[in-house]
DNA sequence: TAGATTGTTAATCGATTAACAATC
DNA sequence: TAGATTGTTAATCGATTAACAATC
């Protein structure tokens, strides 16, 4: 079945809610519905599209329902993560404790300047970028996250697609030129910023 | 007429492609579709949202484009903004330039912790979080970024609306409730990461 | 005039919502 | 059995694409 795109990112804020929940075995898709802002259809329909997880008449099991978001996410078990770019955004994403709270753990830091390259950062070793190709392809890494200069993007990105990443988390201000079969996405804050501005704008007229 | 939202981080995009471009008058939408990767219809019917800026048998016209872009997007002018939170991701966000350059000053940082308070970060010294309300309101600010830890998020955001913010970039994982008139978007970079994780998954079956 | 490209209408596609039979 | 809620089908809504007359 061809899943909607817009699903997964819900099933994510459905598993967040869940994570929250304390002395509550089972929750109905209406309850699911007041506490992410989803509709109870929509939220029944994002799990059904996954397996029939419910129990008719009473709803779903709280425990049985995280266990099986964790599978379709793919958060069972840990990622390995590898940061390019040591700057400022990479450092402050290195220290942020809810990726290695979520199953994803910065492994490798990769970084081209010559004051960083072997210093540790949060533990972590940084390493020249031009073994990027070498330590991805030996470790199996295909998580990177991706925190350098616009400038320097699409060339790092070529060089992590070499080296066998599938997916990409990239903060940087352009849209990657990338293969079909490579996964990117893009957080873009002047973008973000902009679709504010043009909120404000328009509240106006 | 009713704007589809995609349609304005695509202008957002179709913006800043044309800010790289150099030496070129006229654009066509074919042009345009081949350095977005939004098809060239799509180019045509969201920029035809907002006016004819083109000319049959030709294309558009870079400059007034680029000035056309501006105007809807609100970023013919600068925006003040309050930064809420400067610890790591704080921080980062007031070291990063691209801001500043597409217009977006962050005039205001405010934290809660003690030894911040009063320090210079960046130029901008540190405020108490509980001037906040009197701040915004003397000031007449209207876009705030939060950087603040998941627990306090609510809070803030609260407080910010209160203090008559209309549109706030969220960074803690949180889909925080504010009334009709506010503008939040979030950035979730733990269910980005799951998003990502969902795809290397299936990918392997 | 011939060629190119816009702006717009109609057709298609995809996602969300509504409704309800099946189930507990 | 009566009440509640799922899973699913059909209806609706919204966004994208295709096609082309109008325009330069």
């Amino acid at each position: 079945m061809k899943i909607p795109s817009p699903s997964i990112p819900r099933i994510s804020l459905y598993y967040r809610v869940l994570l929250s929940l304390k002395d509550k075995d089972i929750i109905s898709s209406q309850e699911l519905s007041e506490l992410t802002g989803c509709s109870a259809a929509q939220v029944r329909k994002d799990l059904a599209y996954f397996g029939q997880f419910g129990r008719p008449g009473s709803g779903y099991n709280v425990e049985v329902l995280k266990t099986e978001l964790k599978n379709i996410l793919g958060i069972d078990k840990d990622w390995d993560v590898a940061l390019i770019g040591a700057g400022n955004l990479g450092s402050a994403l290195l220290a942020y404790k809810g990726f290695r709270g979520q199953g994803f753990n910065i492994k490798y830091v990769f970084d081209n300047d010559r004051k960083k390259i072997g210093k540790l950062k949060q533990g972590i070793k940084v390493r020249d970028i031009l073994e990027l190709k070498k330590a991805t392809k030996q470790i199996g890494i295909n998580l990177a996250v991706v925190a350098v200069p616009q400038e320097a993007a699409q060339e790092v990105i070529d060089e992590l697609v070499l080296s066998g990443i599938k997916a990409i988390l990239n903060f940087a201000p352009i849209r990657p030129r990338v293969s079909e079969d490579i996964k990117v996405l893009n957080i873009d804050l002047s973008t973000e910023l902009e679709r504010l501005s043009y909120f404000l704008q328009r509240r106006k007229v």
